[in-house]
DNA sequence: TCTGGGGTCCTAGGACCC
DNA sequence: TCTGGGGTCCTAGGACCC
């Protein structure tokens, strides 16, 4: 255990209820009120304000049980662009406070706060409430700030005095901090290993930091030792300034309802694939794997793979993969989503051709395919698209807006 | 809590090789 | 024909996160 306050001092700075949140800043006059923000198809809810959480909302609820707990409830369809802008302009406003900033999700954001006590003459928890108050006068949205010795502890401590509030934990209070939050509070420690932990009598997060490294090991491998050790004041996840390229891409949704119309089906994952290869262009990736994501009324899911012989990005290659991998769908089923996923990325920069590409060829397609892209930037997704996405018609999408798609 | 739409990492175990 | 021991690579699936 640490016994120093301040070895290293890292902000967890979180967007209380943010979707929701960015209801509120556009439209003030429903604070106070239960707002709740649902998700691409209306149905289930992604944030609520406190007002409605009072009320017995929960995250994830679907829609007909808020209605039932919340029927005077105000209910938004979710604007994605506009959450993104704001969150966008909230990591900008932290940059300017530390230039060392991990941009953790859409709402999240991990800051070093080291040498910045001498640098804005004030204490670590003045800076903290100063953040909050700037981002509050300038974009509208509360955030709570919690500042520790890792990350780990900082966003176990942001969660205390949510919403709008700060939480100090320093070296020396580890202790008695750690006391009070069960273990199912630790990110990391999800359901199943606190369904663990409790056979052993395991419940509060300070219990887990006292527990020996071998029993840990044992328990829950590399990334639980890496945890624990977190819990005990070190260092296991530094700040991360640079995001790295992703790993995969998917893009999935559920149906309005499901259903068993297997050209519905191909539209849908078309357009799917197609703003995939949006995200593929933007990181500069070529794929190497393709997955056609399906999944039933039952819930079973399926990923049906396409490898590629050499890693590309082209639009009409994708294209012909998906309905080549459509052909093997198990037949006879009720579906309820679809989407796909792109994995197996490489850069495409010094991209390795092979025997058998025609170097000219490979560069007509990618003028072919970045014009495409441009066109859809400039005047819509769906300016230029897939001839299979006209069989998303209208009967099978309750809601043109959120599907951006010009239905007949 | 009968369930959105994204992601990451780790591990066990099979395939394959010498 | 039967049998070691050691290594690597890859994949599926679990657990977790927002």
């Amino acid at each position: 255990m640490i016994i120093t306050d301040w070895p290293n001092a890292v902000a967890h700075i979180d967007a209380d209820y943010f979707f929701a949140n960015c209801e509120l800043a556009r439209k003030p006059e429903l604070r106070g009120k239960p707002v709740m923000v649902l998700g691409k198809l209306g149905s289930c809810i992604l944030a609520k304000t406190p007002e409605a959480k009072q009320a017995g909302i929960t995250t994830a609820m679907p829609l007909w049980d808020a209605k039932k707990a919340c029927p005077k409830g105000i209910y938004i369809h979710g604007d994605f662009r506009y959450y993104t802008i704001l969150s966008r302009y909230l990591m900008s406003l932290l940059g300017e406070w530390s230039p060392v900033l991990e941009i953790y999700s859409v709402d999240e954001a991990f800051m070093d706060l080291k040498g910045l006590r001498g640098l804005y003459r004030m204490p670590y928890n003045r800076i903290a409430d100063r953040i909050r108050e700037e981002i509050k006068n300038r974009i509208g949205i509360t955030v709570s700030v919690g500042v520790s010795v890792n990350k780990t502890l900082a966003k176990v401590a942001c969660e205390l005095n949510k919403p709008d509030g700060t939480t100090m934990v320093p070296g020396r209070a580890i202790s008695d901090f750690l006391s009070t939050i069960p273990v199912g509070d630790i990110p990391g420690i999800g359901r199943s290993r606190s369904e663990l932990l409790f056979k052993y009598g395991i419940k509060s997060a300070q219990q887990l930091a006292e527990t020996s490294q071998n029993l840990i090991q044992r328990w829950f491998g590399k990334t639980g030792v890496l945890l624990w050790r977190e819990l005990r004041g070190e260092t296991s996840f530094p700040i991360q300034k640079d995001s790295p390229p992703p790993k995969s891409i998917a893009r999935t949704s559920s149906f309005d309802k499901p259903h068993t119309n297997l050209q519905v089906v191909h539209g849908m994952a078309t357009y799917h694939l197609e703003r995939a290869i949006e995200a593929l262009y933007r990181h500069h990736l070529l794929v190497k794997e393709f997955a056609l994501y399906l999944r039933e009324k039952s819930f079973m899911t399926y990923g049906l793979k396409h490898r590629f012989e050499s890693p590309t990005n082209d639009f009409y290659e994708l294209v012909k993969a998906l309905s080549k991998t459509i052909k093997n769908m198990p037949s006879n089923r009720i579906w309820r989503s679809t989407g796909v996923i792109l994995s197996h990325l490489s850069p495409s920069c010094g991209q390795q051709l092979n025997l058998f590409e025609d170097p000219k060829k490979i560069e007509c397609q990618d003028e072919l395919n970045q014009a495409k892209l441009d066109l859809n930037k400039r005047f819509g997704r769906t300016t230029v698209r897939s001839g299979a996405t006209l069989f998303i018609s209208k009967k099978y999408t309750i809601n043109k807006e959120r599907l951006d798609l010009p239905l007949f």
